[in-house]
DNA sequence: GTCTATAGCAGGATAGAC
DNA sequence: GTCTATCCTGCTATAGAC
C-alpha cells in the first residue's frame, strides 16, 4: 500500500520533472540560457512556477541538468555509433576511421530535429561556456577526441609526431563539426537544403577531402 | 563662436559615445547579449544610466552599432589583408589563396585581444542570430565567400564542377574559423598556447592539410 | 548633452496553504 | 509535490531639472 502511494507520486514527479527538462532543453536551445526564463519554462511545460526551484534547487542547476541528462546520453549515442561502425571495418584505414565519424555526426542516430538542438546547446556552450562545458569537454570532448587520436595512430605511418597527429585530429573534427554547426550560414550561401541527399554529399566530400589532407590517400588504404 | 561650442560639444559627445561602444564590445563579447546590462556598460564607461538611451535609442540598437562600427572594419581589414597578400603573389595558386587566407586570419591585423573579441562576438552571433548576423553575412561573409570561390575557380583544374568548388571552400573557411573559434578547447586539449610560434605552424597545417584536401598538392602549384 | 529620479515591469526565488 | 501569493531585486526606458 504505502509503496504503491510511494511510486504512484513518484511516477507523477518524475513526469512533471521530465516535462521541465524537455521544454527547458527545447527554450535554452532555441533562445540561449540568460534570454529564457523560469516563467516561461514552466508555463511551457503545463506546471507551477515553483515547480523548478522544487524539482533541481534553481535555473542554473536546470540548465546543468539539461546537459547531463539529455545532452550527454545522445552524444554517447553518437559516439557509440562511431565506435561500431568503425569496428565493424574488418581492416582499420583511415578512410573507415573518417567515413564512421562523419557519418555518425551527420547521419547518426538522431533526428534532425534532435541535432539542430544539440547542436544549438553546444554552441551556446563553446560561445560562453559555463559549468557545462566542463562537463561535455571531460565526458564528451575529451574521450571522443582521445579515440580519435588512436585510431589515426593505428592507420597512419609510424614516423608520424605526435604534434602532427593532434593538429591532423582537430582539423578533422573541424570539418565534422563545422558542417554541423555553420548549417545556417552554408544554407544561406547555397540555396542547398540539409536533406540525405546532400547530407550523404557532405560525408563523402569530408571524407575525401580529410583523407587527401591527411596525405594517407594512397591506393592500399582507401577502401 | 557658434561653430566652436558647436565642435566642443560634439567632440565630448563623441568621446561618450566612443567610450560607451568600446565598453559595450569588450562586455558582449565576453558576456553575451543578456547577460550584459545597460548599467554595466554605462558605469564601465563611467557615464550616466540614461547616455545609451540618448546616444543609441536602447540597448539593441548599441548592439547593433557595435557590429556596425566596430566588428565589421575590423573585418574589412582582414579582408583586406587577405586580398593584398594573395595579390603580393606573381602567379596566383592554391597554396597563395590557402596561406593568404590562413594568415589573414591567424596571424592578421589585430591583436590577440581584438581577436578574441572579435571572435567572441561573431561566434555569440552563430549561436544566437539577431539582426547583427544579417549584416555580418551579407557585408562580410558572402564577399569573402565569393572571393574564396573566384580565386579558387581561378587556380583549380577547369574540370571542376561548381558545388566541388562550394563545398572546398567551405571546407578551407572550416579550417580557418574552427581554429579561432575552437581555440580554448583546443588549448584545453594539448596544452599549446596561441603563441606566435603555435599560430605559424597551425598556418603551416591548416595550408598543408587544405592543399592536399583540395587535391591540388601536385608539383607545379605548391610555391 | 548630461544628469537624477523614478516609473513600470519582469525576473528568480520562497513561504505557506493544501 | 503542487499550488498561490508575494517578496525583492534588477532591469530598461523615460521625464524633467540643470
Amino acid at each position: 500500500m504505502i509503496h504503491d502511494q510511494k511510486t504512484l507520486k513518484n511516477r507523477k514527479n518524475e513526469m512533471t520533472r521530465e516535462r521541465i527538462l524537455d521544454e527547458a532543453e527545447i527554450l535554452f536551445a532555441r533562445k540561449g540560457y540568460h534570454a529564457v526564463s523560469v516563467r516561461e519554462i514552466t508555463h511551457a511545460a503545463s506546471c507551477n512556477l515553483a515547480a523548478v526551484n522544487y524539482h533541481f534547487g534553481n535555473k542554473q542547476k536546470l540548465y546543468l541538468e539539461v546537459f547531463r541528462s539529455r545532452w550527454l546520453p545522445r552524444a554517447s549515442r553518437v559516439h557509440k555509433c562511431f565506435r561500431e561502425s568503425l569496428a565493424a571495418n574488418e581492416t582499420p584505414s583511415p578512410n573507415a576511421v573518417v567515413q564512421s565519424l562523419a557519418q555518425a555526426f551527420l547521419e547518426g542516430p538522431m533526428t534532425d530535429q534532435e541535432r539542430k538542438r544539440h547542436h544549438q546547446l553546444i554552441s551556446g556552450e563553446l560561445s560562453q561556456p559555463t559549468e557545462a562545458f566542463e562537463l561535455v569537454a571531460d565526458q564528451v570532448l575529451r574521450p571522443l577526441f582521445n579515440n580519435l587520436l588512436d585510431d589515426l595512430r593505428t592507420v597512419m605511418p609510424d614516423e608520424i609526431e605526435e604534434e602532427q597527429l593532434a593538429l591532423n585530429a582537430f582539423s578533422i573534427l573541424a570539418m565534422v563539426l563545422y558542417f554541423n554547426l555553420a548549417r545556417p550560414f552554408i544554407s544561406r550561401f547555397t540555396g542547398y537544403t540539409y536533406d540525405e541527399t546532400f547530407k550523404a554529399r557532405l560525408v563523402d566530400h569530408i571524407v575525401e577531402f580529410s583523407l587527401n589532407g591527411l596525405g594517407a590517400n594512397n591506393k592500399e588504404n582507401n577502401k
